[in-house]
DNA sequence: ATTTGTGCAAATCGTTTGCATCTGA
DNA sequence: TCAGATGCAAACGATTTGCACAAAT
């Protein structure tokens, strides 16, 4: 739960030394808000964000950056393989910033999702695609309810 | 006015007497628009719509309906469990009328919605929900691409 | 210097809502 | 009658886009 970040000029290469060559490898320019918006998403261990609240986060922890520009480095994250977006029927678009196999609870009550604890959920008996067509992969999303 | 309200007797493609019962049963007085929009969604198997592309068939078919209404109506249909909103990442919504225990393609690169041919996909080893919840459904999407 | 990314505001898209007008029981 | 439905247009929230400016290579 570590925030505090340096706005802008990392000359610490600590971490951020791997998250330029992540972003490197990925095509993607490491520029300071990329950069600032990778460290908020994979220092803190798996996340599910919407792209607004990642803003409001950048922006408590004085990091200058758009909202467009959250949208937009959201979706290079998620085709470059770094997130996953995760179908929820919900208005916001969630990213995941654990994209191993895994699956999801999504709590309605609160509009959240969350990871289900390890491997758990087994998914057996899938059926053939259809011709010129290949899985992509399997969503499992396990819909909880307050208890009545 | 008819009295039953029995569950015995489907209306796949017969008259609008059978969607009448269906509507009031659900607690929706059966108006001419409703009663034509069931009529479209229900006498055609099994359909994956979403607002717009009803509302496009509605006026086709010289129902005079307005978009607004349609999703008042696919809104009440779902609650009512007449319907099922399927959760896709997608920016629009799509509403299945095949409401019993079955799951989903979801093909990319058409955004389009398909039923996975009957009883096929096993969960299992499902977690323990967290506490005070309880699983309202498991959805399983399996997103389709075309074959490279 | 050239290319790519960014910020802002305006534009879009799907969906919802307010309100005056109809309609079915 | 009269609560409940409908249509329309305006309102809305999430996301995208166009374009001038700034930063990275």
């Amino acid at each position: 739960m570590q925030v505090s970040s340096n706005n802008g000029l990392q000359s610490s290469e600590c971490d951020t030394i791997g998250l330029g060559d992540k972003l490197r490898d990925a095509g993607l320019r490491p520029t300071r808000q990329r950069l600032s918006l990778a460290h908020l998403l994979f220092s803190q261990g798996n996340r599910h964000v919407s792209a607004e609240a990642l803003h409001e986060e950048a922006i408590i922890a004085r990091i200058p950056v758009s909202l467009a520009t959250v949208y937009n480095t959201l979706h290079q994250f998620n085709e470059a393989g770094l997130l996953r977006a995760v179908a929820v029927e919900s208005s916001k678009t969630y990213f995941d910033t654990n994209t191993s196999d895994h699956h999801h609870f999504f709590i309605e009550s609160e509009n959240r999702v969350v990871d289900v604890p390890a491997s758990h959920i087994t998914v057996t008996d899938l059926p053939e695609p259809p011709e010129g067509k290949e899985i992509a992969r399997v969503d499992v999303i396990v819909r909880l309810r307050d208890k009545s």
